[in-house]
DNA sequence: ACAGGAATCGTTCTTAATGTACCATTCGGG
DNA sequence: CCCGAATGGTACATTAAGAACGATTCCTGT
């Protein structure tokens, strides 16, 4: 029962227990890429070490499946529980977020805009429908948290299509 | 001269020392916070760290002041500037930037849009005012690169206004 | 001219995250 | 029934982040 700090990523593995009722890494796995992942990936080998660490800390039980594979089945204690209902309704804080995007680094530093913006712009146009697809499919569902996180995704992408766009072909 | 792998982190830091011919560690910290740490920002122990490894293999050297704070000075070596050359000439590798919106996290999970929305849209509107003025700023000086970062800087915090101002008056 | 606090400058330590490579089990088709 | 693909899991090394603390210089009031 080792107290631990947690992190957004604690947080993301307990939401998506508490939301599957129970879950092994290998479902969080496939949970994070199928939507979340757009907007805070984590990586899989941590998809597997934090729930190890959660269960530490007391906020995840874990059970292991007898048979073949004995993979490891966590469900959430009241404690997580808690601990995630108390971090969703505070006041998130406030680190604004960064864009991180290794191209726009490359430009801050003096690299040919032109030749980096075409490349970006067919992926971000890609991304874009992607996340289109995705909001079609969303719609039925009674998920509105997920659809408007999507819905800032879109709105994103729509603005580094529009950048690069105008990057690309100025003084073409 | 062992090697090493070169990170953002490390184009950053090598980008900084060509820029200004030579650095402390200290002079960094002010170059990344006066500028390019709004896309992409760096721990201060990193400032110290990284200059540190990019020494070690041979991109940097280090001198040290005599007097009394014995601050390092560092300066690129030709190995330096050629990485940096050859990685500012580079495609940039395709791994899609991502929004990391800590508030954005609590709302995907089911929060109150509403709550949280109120002080996104304050914090972002600051830090667009903050941007626009910087533009002013760098309008004259000749420093292409950076305008153009700034300029995809303003566009997303128009977009977050936009997306959380949106949230913060639906069906209020 | 000097005491003391503010600002500047720097380091250490611990924990979390990333990247990469690799290993094991199950399943489906020829 | 065996072999390769997909599935599921682990280990390890490096880098990044976070927090706390330590030292030097500068400035100001008295």
């Amino acid at each position: 029962m080792e107290p631990i700090r947690l992190t957004p990523t604690s947080y993301i593995v307990l939401g998506l227990v508490i939301e599957a009722g129970e879950a092994t890494p290998y479902d969080l796995k496939a949970m994070v890429a199928g939507g979340i992942g757009n907007l805070w990936s984590l990586q899989h080998t941590q998809v597997y070490a934090e729930p190890e660490r959660l269960t530490k800390a007391g906020y995840l039980t874990e059970t292991r499946e007898e048979g073949g594979r004995r993979r490891k089945v966590y469900r959430v204690t009241p404690a997580g529980r808690s601990a995630f209902g108390a971090w969703l309704g505070e006041e998130p804080s406030a680190d604004p977020p960064e864009l991180r995007d290794i191209g726009l680094l490359k430009v801050f530093f003096g690299a040919d805009p032109r030749q980096i913006a075409a490349r970006q712009v067919r992926e971000h146009r890609a991304k874009l429908s992607e996340y289109q697809e995705l909001e079609q499919a969303l719609q039925g569902a009674d998920v509105s948290g997920p659809l408007l996180a999507l819905r800032a995704g879109l709105g994103h992408e729509r603005e580094w299509v529009r950048y690069w766009a105008e990057l690309a072909d100025e003084d073409a």
